[in-house]
DNA sequence: AACCCTCCCAACCGCACGCCA
DNA sequence: TTGGCGTGCGGTTGGGAGGGT
């Protein structure tokens, strides 16, 4: 992309009469130059690299754009929804710290993930009007967008669940010893030759600050399974426009009491959505519900609203746009 | 066709830090 | 100790692309 703005910047500075630097995009010659000259001699000593390449641009910029752009190892095109997941969990572990959720994400680099925070998640969380840094937000991450996110995975991995573990495990999420998937966490502190149950006792949430201790002092407990929840969302007019039970039968059967009362299957969703929302310690994580896989068994009955389905069509869209009028 | 607007992202900027003489 | 240099990081900018009117 750089290369089709070529020409566009590419003035001289005006700085230094006897060596004039080069700003603005790279020309296909001076990505030859750069790239050939690292082949040949290696990274590092990025000013001496620049006047012994040839090239006239300053060292930072031969470095930014060999670490952004030229490097063999990127990764191109779109984020998965496993990358995805894991700048979202990343980032509400460790904040604007790119580089270093840019470790996590082979290929990718911290000016994409920034970027990707910057036009994709803000974006989102400006038509949702709250600030990205609220709790808000980061309860609709959690109960929404991130459930989403695994359900497009689950799905991509329907043909095997190994391969759903496996995939965990290569974005990083942690597997605990019965096949559970935890929301990112200290396992990344653990060290090599932590087991599974050594995952399963650390983990913390990075989600929310309203996580909670667990009670039998296995830390911090998990994000809740996705599937029962209410949504609901204001319109850009800030007035409630609507909620909407997800549910999964199959999981979300136990019955659930309220004053001595059994409530029905809307009062449950809707208490759950509140707890979740809230950021209420209850997470409806009783043994029948805890289940084998990256919340393997999940899957949103396809939500209809107002003819519309809960979620937009557009692959890239996991907020339910629509569904809000925006 | 022309204009406007928004999105996306490469590239730049300023600052902080570490190293070394 | 200090100043210069190289490097890395996070924030910001600006222009192309594309869609809408």
């Amino acid at each position: 992309m750089a290369c089709d703005q070529r020409g566009m910047r590419g003035e001289e500075t005006a700085a230094g009469e006897e060596e004039m630097l080069r700003r603005g995009p790279w020309t296909v010659e001076e990505d030859v130059l750069l790239a050939n000259y690292i082949a040949a001699n290696g990274e590092g000593r990025w000013n001496a690299l620049a006047r012994r390449a040839g090239l006239k641009r300053t060292g930072k910029s031969c470095r930014l754009r060999w670490l952004n752009y030229l490097r063999p190892d990127l990764r191109r095109g779109g984020m998965t929804a496993e990358e995805q997941l894991l700048v979202l969990e990343l980032h509400a572990r460790w904040g604007n710290r790119w580089s270093k959720i840019a470790q996590h994400l082979p290929g990718r680099t911290d000016n994409e993930i920034k970027n990707y925070w910057r036009t994709r998640v803000q974006r989102h969380a400006k038509q949702l009007r709250c600030d990205v840094g609220s709790q808000r937000f980061r309860d609709l991450v959690r109960g929404l967008w991130i459930p989403r996110l695994l359900e497009r995975i689950h799905a991509a991995n329907s043909s095997g669940e190994g391969d759903v573990i496996a995939q965990a495990t290569a974005a990083a999420l942690p597997v605990a010893a019965d096949g559970r998937c935890w929301a990112v966490d200290d396992v990344f502190d653990l060290g090599p030759g932590a087991a599974a149950a050594d995952v399963e006792l650390s983990c913390t949430t990075a989600l929310s600050s309203s996580s909670s201790v667990s009670t039998d002092g296995c830390g911090v407990q998990p994000l809740p399974p996705p599937a029962p929840m209410v949504a609901t969302a204001e319109s850009a007019h800030g007035s409630v426009v609507s909620s909407a039970a997800m549910h999964d039968t199959a999981l979300w059967q136990p019955p659930q009491t309220h004053g001595g009362l059994m409530m029905t299957q809307e009062q449950q969703h809707h208490q759950r959505a509140e707890s979740q929302l809230l950021g209420a310690e209850t997470w409806w994580s009783d043994q029948t519900s805890l289940h084998a896989g990256l919340y393997t068994d999940v899957g949103f009955p396809e939500l209809e609203f107002g003819g519309e389905t809960m979620w937009g069509a557009c692959a890239d869209d996991l907020w339910c746009t629509d569904m809000l009028g925006l």
